[in-house]
RNA sequence: GUCCCCUUCGUCUAGCGGCCUAGGACAUCACCCUUUCACGGUGAAGACACGGGUUCGAUUCCCGUAGGGGACGCCA
């Protein structure tokens, strides 16, 4: 059987952590198994859908790499197709009209909350003669779920688990205003557009029942399920906007790579072995649904960053120039583009966020008036800058400007002077890079390359 | 309140009855390397929620308890 998986994310706003898990968990699953990753809009809610959402959802997939197959599904665009199930489930008489209004069922639960009751339906429209409709009121139609029984879930990361479907009430499949419910859109796309396994958050769980029901009623082949645990906040709360969830599109913005993202994502809540660094590549042929744990994961930042400056570390430095570029907001000059990628590698190992990058990056970028920061200044006193002049004069002697013969000359001038090698080198870094903090100074000092070098030296040595 | 799910170091996890003196990773702390900071290396500290069973033997199976989470909409 060919598989198919989708992402039904409810365009209502930026899609959060939780929802790229999922999204990421269905398309390793699809190309694991060389199926299908659909992607369906779930807008059936016109009032909290956006069409900036639906821009930053897909804008989010797209940055993470986890590409689609076909046009994307709007869920709105079937309406009719929704209404026709309903209206067929109505006419076999597995489904119902229901009269009671929105305030009375608010009543009802108010009271059944008040009792000690256990909150649900209670089925009065159920056997009710139609005849007794209230005039100008317009029904909802509901399904005719069955009372006795129970229905059993076989999850493929839960388990199986059975449910008394005393415990389900007859759900709205069709509002009042003739449009679809979700708990009938999903079952019905998900039915049409040929799904055979759903993948999703453990939040649809309980869900899941009601949906099988549906799925029963049509006499529709039910696709597999498997419920992947949510995600919660460093608090241990539900990762909410409210307790720090963010968007995507904000941890491109803190500098994180995609696929760092994806190999984090990847391993919260699901493992093999004890394999930490899981390139997608490799992921693609390891991942399926029986190593997805059952627990709820925390969200740690901390290994996100740690993941983020290894796959920096190995990353492309033509790719990581562009960044640099584009973080800044300035283009490059050919020269100035040059002399980052010569000095990327030394720069990159000291990076855990393309922010940090993009910061280190200017001692590469800079003219010849570097600005030093506060302790680069406070390293730069009287008696530094004067050995800085002395040393400039070896320097501007040297025949080879290569890391060797320059660190070299520093080691001859500190010995010649009496100090340790530091009390040279970190004047000259401070003097050079603006810095307390940099790559090699002998290795920024080839990348400076001797002009560059010497005129930043000059600005500050006497 | 009702139903469902979960419970190994601070965090993510390995473990699918004996290999466990419970392994790895992040974080933490030492030390080494060293021109700074990183990287790298070595090492330390750190967990099976609790109580009953089952078994020759439980982290692993079963049942309770506690704690946490989720669902109970004419939202998705």
């Amino acid at each position: 059987m060919n598989v198919v998986v989708r992402f039904a994310p409810s365009p209502t706003g930026f899609l959060h952590i939780g929802g790229a898990r999922t999204a990421l968990f269905n398309w390793l699953y699809a190309r694991h198994h060389g199926g299908h990753f659909l992607l369906r809009i779930e807008d059936t809610d016109r009032t909290r859908s956006t069409p900036e959402a639906v821009k930053a959802i897909l804008d989010s997939l797209t940055w993470l790499g986890l590409d689609w197959d076909g046009p994307e599904a709007y869920q709105s665009t079937r309406a009719e197709r929704h209404a026709a199930v309903a209206r067929e489930l109505l006419a076999a008489g597995k489904a119902y009209r229901c009269w009671a209004t929105p305030d009375e069922l608010a009543a009802m639960r108010e009271a059944q909350k008040g009792a000690g009751q256990p909150v649900r339906y209670d089925g009065r429209w159920r056997d009710r003669d139609p005849a007794e409709a209230p005039a100008g009121i317009e029904p909802v139609i509901r399904l005719r779920a069955p009372r006795d029984g129970a229905t059993t879930v076989e999850d493929k990361v839960q388990g199986a688990i059975t449910v008394g479907n005393d415990q389900l009430d007859d759900m709205v499949l069709l509002r009042a205003d003739g449009t679809p419910t979700y708990m009938l859109a999903v079952v019905v796309d998900d039915h049409d557009m040929g799904v055979t396994q759903v993948i999703r958050g453990a939040d649809h769980l309980t869900n899941t029942f009601r949906q099988v029901q549906i799925f029963h009623a049509m006499g529709w082949p039910e696709p597999g399920f498997a419920h992947v645990p949510l995600i919660h906040g460093a608090d241990g709360a539900k990762f909410s906007k409210r307790h720090g969830a963010l968007g995507v599109e904000a941890y491109r913005d803190m500098g994180l790579l995609p696929e760092a993202m994806r190999n984090y994502l990847l391993r919260l809540g699901w493992s093999h072995g004890d394999e930490e660094i899981i390139p997608t590549e490799q992921a693609i042929l390891w991942f399926d649904l029986d190593a997805v744990g059952r627990s709820p994961a925390r969200f740690d930042i901390d290994k996100l960053l740690a993941l983020n400056a290894h796959y920096l570390r190995g990353a492309d430095d033509g790719r990581l120039a562009d960044l640099i570029a584009a973080r800044r907001g300035v283009a490059l000059a050919p020269d100035t583009q040059a002399r980052l990628r010569a000095g990327m590698a030394g720069l990159k190992q000291r990076a855990r966020t393309v922010i940090d990058l993009a910061e280190a990056a200017e001692v590469y970028i800079a003219g010849a008036a570097i600005a030093p920061d506060a302790k680069a200044r406070a390293l730069l006193d009287e008696e530094a800058r004067a050995r800085l002049g002395r040393l400039r004069q070896r320097l501007a002697a040297l025949g080879v400007w290569d890391a060797a013969s320059l660190e070299d000359t520093a080691r001859q001038a500190s010995e010649a002077e009496g100090v340790k090698l530091g009390a040279i080198a970190q004047p000259l870094r401070a003097a050079l890079t603006g810095r307390t903090v940099s790559p090699g100074i002998f290795e920024v000092m080839v990348v400076l390359g001797r002009d560059l070098a010497l005129a930043r030296l000059d600005v500050t040595a006497r």
